[in-house]
Formats: C-alpha cells, structure tokens, sequence
DNA sequence: AATAAGAATGCAAACGTTTTCATAAAACCA
DNA sequence: TGGTTTTATGAAAACGTTTGCATTCTTATT
C-alpha cells in the first residue's frame, strides 16, 4: 500500500480505488451511474471515499465527456437590480441540477462580449446565456462552430434570430402608456436609458409610443429625455424638468429611473401622484415599497432565470429559434399609487 | 493534411501546429509563454491558430497545470445591495487577471455553504472568497488538505482566525451611535437583521451598543428589534413602532432597513429628520439619493471586491492570518440629512 | 445441476493539453 | 570561421478521469 503521491496530497481516483478493492473504471461508475455498481461494492467504495476525503476532479473527466457540468452567463453587469434577481434564480436552479455558473460582466460593451463568450468557451461551458437579442456574430458563430447552445434571456420577440426566454418588452411600453392615456394624460414626460446597444429598452420605448400614437398624441422630441440607469442622475434630470415646464407624468424606461423621479418630485414638494404621475417599468426591489407604491409592470426576472437554467441543462444540441424555442413569459401589469389624473383633469374624475 | 477529427469539429491544438508546420509544444508555448518562440514562428502560429478560429482547451492544460485560472466566490445570496457591487467589481478585476468567476449562492445556511465548496473543489478553483468570518469547520478543511487559498471577505477582525479583507463593521457600528448620541438622542431604536449567522451584522450590533455604553446610555430589550433584510418588513415594522412609544431616532443596521424606515415615516406624515432620525450602515446605492439623503457609514465594496480578486490571484500558496493578511480596509462616515438633533432637544440647538 | 443470459467489474486506450529532456538551430566570441 | 554558449523546437510522457471491450461473476431458466 504504498502511497501514489498526487498533485496535492488529495486523493485520486486510484487511490480509492485501492482502498476499496477495487479497480478506479469501478469507483468512475460509481459516481457517474450508481446503479450499475452491485450494492456491497458500492458500500465500500463509498466508505473509502468518504474515509480518504475524495473530491473527484471533473475536469479530467471533462476531458473525455462531452459535458463540464457548467454553464455560462454574460450580463452587462451585475450589480444592478434588473438583473441580480435574475442571476440569483439561474444560479439556484443550476445549483439543483448540479451544474455551476460561470458569470461575467462587459458593462453594454459588445466587443467586450466577444472576448468573454470566447474566454468561457476556453472554460469548455456546455451552454450559455446571454441578456438581450442583439449580439456581434463572432459571438454567435463560436457558438455554432463549437455547438454551444445559446440562449438569449430577459426579452421577448416572436420574430427572434436567437432562441430566447423573456418577456415582451414591447408589450410591457405599451401598457404602461395605455395606462397612463387612460387617466387622461396627454402630455408625458419619456425617460429611457440609452436605446442604442439595448433592445430590452429600445422595444418598451416603441411600444410606448405606439399606444401613444394609437391614441392620437404625438409626442414632442424634447418630451423623451435620455438618462443613465442611475438613480441620482435621473432624480437630477427630473428635478430640471419640474422646474421648467412639466409634463403631468413621467413614464420611467425602468424602476430606477422611476425612483428618482420620485426622489426628485420629494426633494421639490411636488406630491406623486396629485401633481406628477409616475409610471415604472420592471417591479424591482423596493418598488412596492416606496412613498407612494409604485404602479409599474412585473417583468418575471425569477421565472426567467429558471426557465433559462431548465432548459440549458435539457439542451442536447444546438438550441435553434424554432417553435418551442422562444417563450414568451407573460408580466403583469401591477397597478399601485403613482399615477391618477392630471391636475386639470381631477374635475372629470 | 488529412483531417483529424477532433470532439466537436473544433480545430484542436495539432492542427494548429500542422497548420504552421510546428510542433504542438510550440504551439503551446505561443500561448502560455509567446516571448520564449521566435518571431517569424510566432506569426504563423498566429496565424494559423486564427484562420482555424482556435480556442484552446484550458481544462486540458489544467490536468497537467496547477492552476485552472478560475476562482470561486461564495455568497449568502446575489440578489441583494448588499453584495452585489463586491462582486461585480471582484468579477471585473478577475477579468483583468484573465480569470474567470465561478459564483454560488448558499442563502445564509452553513451547511450549503460547505457543499457548494466541494462542487468549486471539484471544478479545481485556484482560490475562493467567502462572505464573512464565521464558517464550517469541514469547508475550511476541505481547502486546507488541498492547498487552495481562501480569504474571508468583507468583514475584518484584528483576531481573525481566517486571512481577511473587509471593514470594520464594529466600528462602522461604533462611530453610527456616536453620531445619534452626539446630536443629543438617547432614546435609541436598533433595527438588525438576524444576527445569529451575520457576524457582519452582529459585529455592528457590539459596536452601537458599545457606543451606547460609554455614554451611560442602556438600551431596553424592547429597543432593539429584529426584521429581516427587506425593505417592506423594515417598513411594516417601523410602520408599528412609529404608532406606540416610538423612538427619537432609528439605528439601522443596514440602508435596505434604513429605506425601510424612512418609507414608513413618510406613510406616516412623520417627517425625517425633523421628527424622527433615521441612520443607516452600508451607503448602497440609492442612499445618497433618497429623501432625505440617508446619512449612513460607505463601507467600501468596491475596493474590497477588487483587493479580494488581486490578492487571490498572486496567493501561491495557503493564506494563513499572518500579518499581512488582514487587510482592513477603511469606511467612511458620510453625514447627509437624515439626522438631526431630537424634537425636545430642538431648542438647545 | 447445467447452461445460457445478464450484470458487474477490470484493462487499457483515449481526452487535449503542458512540460521535461534531448536535439537542432542561432548567436556569440575570439 | 570554428567552437562554444544560448535559444528555439520536437518527441513523448505525463495529468486524472471515462469508456469500449473483454472478462468474470451472478442469477435465472430449464
């Protein structure tokens, strides 16, 4: 019984092997198909792992596998409450199936993308997630060269390229305007982030002023206002627009933005909703909570995260945007106390 | 040039060498150590690897390595203020080290903790952070046997029995009350979180009471009060306190508990700071945005993510609690506007 | 009880790199 | 320019598993 040294005193599979009596093709079977391997075998190799503290290195096997029991997730950031709710629930779910998560980050940079999709592949990912529907090609093709499956989370569109799990944006802009021209409301203030690199946001912008041009207003360029996903900036924007010549309510691109709207409305003593509505798109954290409860609509991130998981794990071939392979997970339009009818309008009400 | 079939008909690394008339070795070596191959090679090789669209196979080279250039990161949970900024910013500091981040949540339950570190062992991580100080013995040993590094992040103790960057919540929670006590309150109520598991938490919780007890301040049973992470319970139960014997001022022990409460205040046409202060501990975003502004200590999650990411990287061997591996790393108490001098002590102001 | 069929196990060859050692090619020095 | 040192490359043996095939042990069938 002399000792095999390996690479840090940990145990191998031979070592166990060994120790169990057995030989390690045995102690393989056991951890990869338990079934196979007769009971009292299976005791004894259990007892010996358990004894030596073997942990085994699924890297090696990974190397004659197809399947590294990993997948991957590219954001453009992370800390951020659009998506932290998302990740958390792609990572448990992960967890369940015994996967693990490798995440990383390119802050809306495309190019950054390419660079980080490549550098998971070198980390042989058996699949990947990625946020929105608009990605370089390069990307795409790695993936396709190698047989990857990708799916594209968080957004919707019946007519995507990529297969994608997500929610109908679009839709999401167009009720929050709908709601808003329901209470009379003729003249709104849109405040976006940037649209250019951003599908999510770009479809809740068009649907917006799709309900808005189905009711007949057409909304003046100055009245669709550009802020960073940022509360303090936009709680800055909004603070000038109270100042000179405000709308009689805000549709917020995000929840975020809708805070400081909010914030802004306080710090000046504009009372939300009697003087200024505000209407959110995404029903963070905090949304229900805030002074007054935000009205806004409940994009599903949780639902999301784990629907992505699922069926990255089941994927045994290349996911194609073919029926069944874009699912459309429906939000809920979530009515709470930041908008009513404008000011001159109240008589009516 | 016949081809050599390789997994997924992805070029492997010998039709690189074909391809430029090299050995694989070379090839290799271009990539780990490029400077040590002469230049005309270097640029076939190059080449080569590019119009193959190459991507080596890191996991391969890790059997053989020590290293994978993965780390893990462990953490109570992601979707959460609290956590997210660290490790976004751990996340990118990683990337610059051309690393990769494997992430796991384990929802502040120990046990998991310890089996989410085996799942990282397997996977063959270069290093692990984990969140706070207090973990199972088995997790650490499990590391200790198989030389991997671990630091402790984001809470710091002079005596910590594990290497550690964070800040010093004890006086975080120390230097909150001074401030409350210097503007004259005495009539203290402190919001925490369960600190049974929280040593972060718990640590803050010692400091204020510290605080507390120099000034020959004794804090009723009643006065401190526990409510989970979450703005809406820190709402409801600011909502009950403000409604029978509330305080003059409001310690909290984190700002999601602090934006708690100053929604609970404004509900109640409680106005802050005049009627009631409100302090928090963490500076998260929207802090400084809030109204009022939250006066609160900045513990820095940036820099801890990124000393964490950069230690880790350059650790070529165990970290043990030796001088030099205790980094604290400073907090900043930052005075906005959610304080003021208590309603009876008014005129002394 | 003998035999066939089936189930469990072992042997050894992969998997795609890196690295040691040996060798060939360049560079250096007089 | 010939010898010597240095530098660049190649051949082949790892790294720790999994798996196809061959073998042995069980179990069922008659």
């Amino acid at each position: 019984m002399k000792r095999q040294r390996t690479r840090k005193g940990a145990p191998g599979i031979i070592e166990v092997a060994q120790r169990a009596g057995v030989s390690a093709a045995t102690v393989s079977r056991f951890f990869n198909t338990p079934d196979i391997v007769r009971a009292p075998t299976r005791n004894r190799i259990e007892k010996a792992a358990s004894d030596l503290g073997y942990i085994r290195d699924r890297m090696a096997g990974t190397l004659h596998n197809r399947f590294s029991g990993t997948m991957g997730l590219v954001v453009p950031t992370i800390d951020n409450a659009i998506f932290a709710e998302l990740i958390e629930a792609f990572s448990a779910r992960l967890q369940q199936h015994d996967r693990t998560m490798l995440i990383a980050a390119h802050g809306y940079d495309l190019s950054l993308e390419v660079a980080i999709i490549r550098s998971l592949l070198e980390r042989r990912i058996d699949g990947v997630a990625v946020i929105g529907l608009t990605h370089e090609t390069a990307s795409l093709e790695m993936l396709a060269t190698r047989n990857v499956p990708v799916l594209a989370a968080w957004n919707y569109r019946p007519d995507s390229q990529m297969p994608c799990i997500g929610a109908d944006n679009f839709d999401a802009g167009y009720q929050v305007a709908r709601h808003l021209i329901e209470h009379g409301h003729r003249d709104i203030g849109l405040l976006f982030p940037p649209t250019a690199f951003n599908d999510r946001a770009s479809d809740r912008l068009q649907g917006a002023f799709s309900a808005l041009a189905e009711a007949g207003i057409s909304v003046p360029r100055h009245r669709v206002i550009d802020t960073q996903y940022d509360i303090g900036e936009a709680k800055q924007i909004v603070g000038h627009l109270l100042e000179n010549d405000p709308p009689t309510a805000l549709l917020c691109g995000n929840d975020i933005i809708a805070h400081g709207a909010i914030y802004a409305c306080h710090l000046r003593h504009v009372s939300v909703p009697q003087d200024m509505s505000i209407i959110g798109i995404g029903d963070f954290r905090g949304s229900a909570h805030i002074e007054p409860p935000l009205t806004t609509v409940r994009l599903p991130a949780r639902r999301i995260g784990e629907s992505v998981a699922d069926q990255l794990c089941f994927a045994d071939t290349v996911l194609r945007p073919e029926k069944g392979n874009r699912v459309l997970v429906p939000s809920r339009f979530i009515r709470r106390n930041s908008v009513t009818f404008p000011p001159s309008a109240a008589k009516q009400q």
